[in-house]
DNA sequence: AATGAATGAGGGTTCATTCAT
DNA sequence: AATGAATGAACCCTCATTCAT
């Protein structure tokens, strides 16, 4: 009884192993292949394409984050909250899987001609709900007014620049104490920087 | 009368418009000779590699952030206007070149085994430079006491966040009142977000 | 009930379908498969191969040609009738399977090392009753001396040629019509070339 | 000092040999290179793909026909000396170079989808100008009326037929007496078969 | 008999690099 | 220094065939 989505599932994770340690260009399919432990044709069976594991991949994570935020969307707290928690849930995700993080930070810009809408859907989709958010917090109150496309693209960057530092680290100690330290650092950072005087 | 620097600035220049439109790895040594109208074979009197000539191109724009900020160092100011400062710098350069800010914060990362060392010194060389300057600004009591890697980072992902919003932006006008207040709107975050209160 | 002949015949139809709508090289298994609507590996319970497919498919017509064949060479008729009841034949075959037409038109000449046996019964088989009849006709005076290894060579491409153009053609009521009309003048411009004065 | 239209015709060259011996699908770009004693990339300095090397033999043969065509078809010559000059002049060639006969006669039908322009020319070119040698007969009163585009088609047929008896018979010396002997019979076929009586 | 996921050899094509001119 | 044709390793992907269920 083989259960395809398995199958799937194993080929997405080798494929994280490999594109993680050689970078999406430098990732050929025969070891992904090998690391999964089948076929080459056998990746062909679950992804049209080699870009299209790369595209499954974000699609696997971003899926994770939006229906979290959804979640988190419709909830009475205050919007610093529930930025707090996207934040703390984001980094929580990329503790538990630090290469998937370092495939996120890495590969997300191409050129245009070639970007994959699940790349897409990141790039713009997060900045715009984390924009989204800071526009509640400025309608209630809870944050001075700001240009909140640019804050929310800053607050995104940073973040992301978090993540690679951590992510790149060698010692995986240290990976744990630097994203909680930093989760902490950037929200008073923001909140600060952002705060209602 | 063509002197050796020249042509090499030609492939430079050539290479940036190609590998900004293309990206990288989907760039060619052919269309990059094309783009310079020199032969493919000239490039290899000039750099050894494909990979030396990203190298170059990073090396050069390092450069003059590095020699700008050994010439704001050792000046008598307050470390938040030195910051302030490269700021206006980096975004001006990126304005006036936005295609070389494009590769920057497209190509920056890549594996560890490939890593170019021209792209580690921008990587480590930047936010470590800030990480200086605010230690500076910790020590003078402009701000407060912080995780100053961990800002640093923070910083500098912000500042490639907002850099890479106005490059992909595709109109040309607002991409400079788009980085004239993403600079204010930075300093502003930052400032308030570190203040000494 | 379904015997085992049926899905035989099941998989020949489809194949049909598919071989020539995609011609022999660029039809796959699946495809085939699919059409027929069953699973690949069936297909391997009636055939050894793909190419025992296409085999199957040339020695069913061919069987029909051969027994309607050997149905009149004992006859007593004149050798110009024999003919002319021949390309009757075959030409409403055509007519009421154009595809199967089309495929052998299409696919009977590969390099003799892959030359199907299915395939040389056709290529051999036919001219060279075409040969005996003409020989026939020759023996009896219906037609002038000739040599009668080239004409039939000429006679079986101008049927293949008439039966490529109309079975090539777009419109079905058309290819009716001009196979009617084919026949006629073939025969016509046959007898005549060949006509004892 | 390296001409590049030699190593054109040189891949050319090549490429009828090993797609003469395997056929079109089974030969390999591989083996052409090989053949011509080149690299594969080679190849593709002179031709887009595997199938424009195929168009280009197409290409080369059908041009050579064509302009003897239109050296010939203003000429005041009665209509079926021009039909008995082509058809002489087409059978020398195959002579002169009998692979390239396989391959026009075996690879000149393929799904519409994937036809190839320079096969379309060769595939409606021929016998369209054989129609039009055959109305001008017509009207000449050389030949008795009939319907030119099956005849066109018939003949075309018996050509294609006989060069591929004579192209896939092992004995060379054999081959010269039969397309000889052929050219004579066809002609004798259908001048009596078309004869003004 | 029927299934269809797994297989992996093999194919066409690309492109950074070289080197004779 | 400049050229650009030649190179060939390496890549992504296909698809006929198999075999455990």
């Amino acid at each position: 009884m083989s259960r395809p989505l398995d199958k799937k599932e194993l080929i997405r994770k080798a494929a994280i192993q490999v594109i993680s340690r050689q970078g999406y260009y430098y990732a050929t399919t025969d070891q992904i292949a090998e690391e999964a432990g089948v076929a080459v044709g056998t990746i062909y069976n679950y992804f049209r394409s080699k870009e299209e594991i790369l595209e499954h991949i974000f699609k696997v994570e971003v899926d994770k984050r939006f229906r979290y935020y959804e979640g988190l969307v419709n909830q009475n707290l205050p919007a610093l909250e529930k930025l707090q928690r996207l934040l703390t849930m984001h980094f929580a995700e990329v503790l538990r899987e630090p290469q998937v993080g370092q495939i996120m930070v890495r590969e997300r810009l191409s050129p245009e001609d070639q970007q994959l809408p699940g790349i897409r859907g990141f790039l713009q989709g997060v900045p715009s709900r984390l924009q989204t958010i800071l526009e509640e917090a400025v309608a209630k109150g809870e944050i001075r007014p700001c240009d909140t496309e640019i804050v929310a693209a800053a607050l995104f960057g940073s973040i992301e620049a978090v993540v690679s530092k951590a992510v790149f680290a060698q010692d995986q100690n240290k990976q744990k104490e630097f994203l909680q330290n930093a989760a902490r650092e950037l929200m008073d950072l923001y909140v600060r920087g952002l705060e209602n005087r």
